[in-house]
DNA sequence: GTCTATAGATAGATAGAC
DNA sequence: GTCTATCTATCTATAGAC
């Protein structure tokens, strides 16, 4: 990688340091500028604007989301129940928005009030990442692991729009993503409601088996 | 009310609205100030700041829902099932955050981004709003309606959250607030997992009896 | 209560030297 | 590639007339 290459690629970082932290609003180029140990005026050598640099940054977090739910179940075996494919696509967007840098979890949290020309660009690999969950979910109804009457759609909306949420509460030191994705799976899959259960069944730890 | 309390009201009024629409961030004092049909020095005679503004806004958005959600409950006859509770609650937060106005909306899609100074003092209520959800869930669980397994800490998390999310999504001509309302409770409580249904449920219809 | 006028700070962006 | 210097626009806020 070429040294322009990574000083490109220090802006974004701290790009993305920034909008994860502050918000685009209160993100000024000489903040992004102090933190790289440049001046403003040389963002412009890498970046013809402000909005081109953030452009890439928000391109870059569904990107990176979408690459590691996508790689999480292609490493499962091709035997793997859709619960369990459900359970570590649960776990695989919710480590990539809470431990894998600050590219996701800075679309997640600025996209909803990004000014318009910010937010066309990014449509385009939303609507793909939606589609691969919502292709998810219909795989797992066919399978009969989702009972036919249930609207995918709203489970689809619902669940993702918890997890997104999940960067205003989660707090690594009280529990654990995979722990996390265990009980949403559970409640998605089971709800919390009482169960008249098998004797057999403890109930407490999740069930991989099926 | 004096003309001057009007005038206020009707700047707090186009400030939900712009910080709903537009964002904190893109949100002026001139803009404010044209849709009320003022001068922007004259905001400064009923805000000693747009901070003051601002925080006033945010501060009547947890209010107004939490007011709703509560009136919802408090309605219900004493006799209501907790499963009937949470999903009035359900239907009352989406309903307060959808429909009734832009405090609400204003409040959950600028909070997690706000500048710090203005978050602080919108610390104390959204904590109090909190509780009220902890204790109708921890209710629910003593009275067995909620599974005793159950971390009810997540399950507050996840629903609000997702409640919370629904902004983003949410169009009123697809699906009434009240379906949505109905779906959720059931999702949450029953699961989207098939069911060894007694054949005397059909299970499509919501079911309040309990 | 609302206005005009303006201060003072900071934003994104450009020009041109090195 | 990065710098210094600077332009223009816009922001919050204040002063003082009416």
């Amino acid at each position: 990688m070429r040294r322009s290459e990574q000083t490109r690629r220090r802006i974004l970082d701290a790009a993305a340091l920034w909008l994860n932290k502050k918000g685009l609003a209160e993100t000024s180029l000489q903040d992004l500028a102090d933190e790289v140990g440049l001046q403003t005026a040389s963002l412009y050598y890498h970046f013809p604007s402000k909005d081109a640099l953030i452009e890439e940054v928000l391109h870059k977090g569904i990107e990176i989301v979408y690459e590691d739910v996508r790689r999480a179940l292609d490493a499962l075996e091709p035997s793997a129940s859709y619960r369990e494919r459900v359970r570590v696509a649960i776990a695989a967007h919710l480590s990539s928005l809470l431990e894998h840098g600050d590219y996701t979890s800075a679309n997640i949290r600025n996209f909803p009030l990004v000014p318009e020309n910010l937010r066309e660009k990014n449509l385009s690999i939303r609507r793909q990442y939606g589609d691969y969950w919502r292709q998810l979910l219909q795989d797992a109804q066919k399978a009969g692991e989702v009972a036919p009457n249930v609207d995918l759609s709203l489970v689809r909306l619902f669940l993702v729009g918890a997890m997104n949420w999940s960067t205003e509460w989660f707090n690594p030191r009280k529990k654990s993503i995979d722990a996390i994705a265990d009980m949403i799976c559970s409640m998605i899959f089971d709800g919390i409601g009482p169960k008249e259960q098998r004797p057999s069944d403890g109930g407490q730890k999740r069930v991989t088996r099926r």
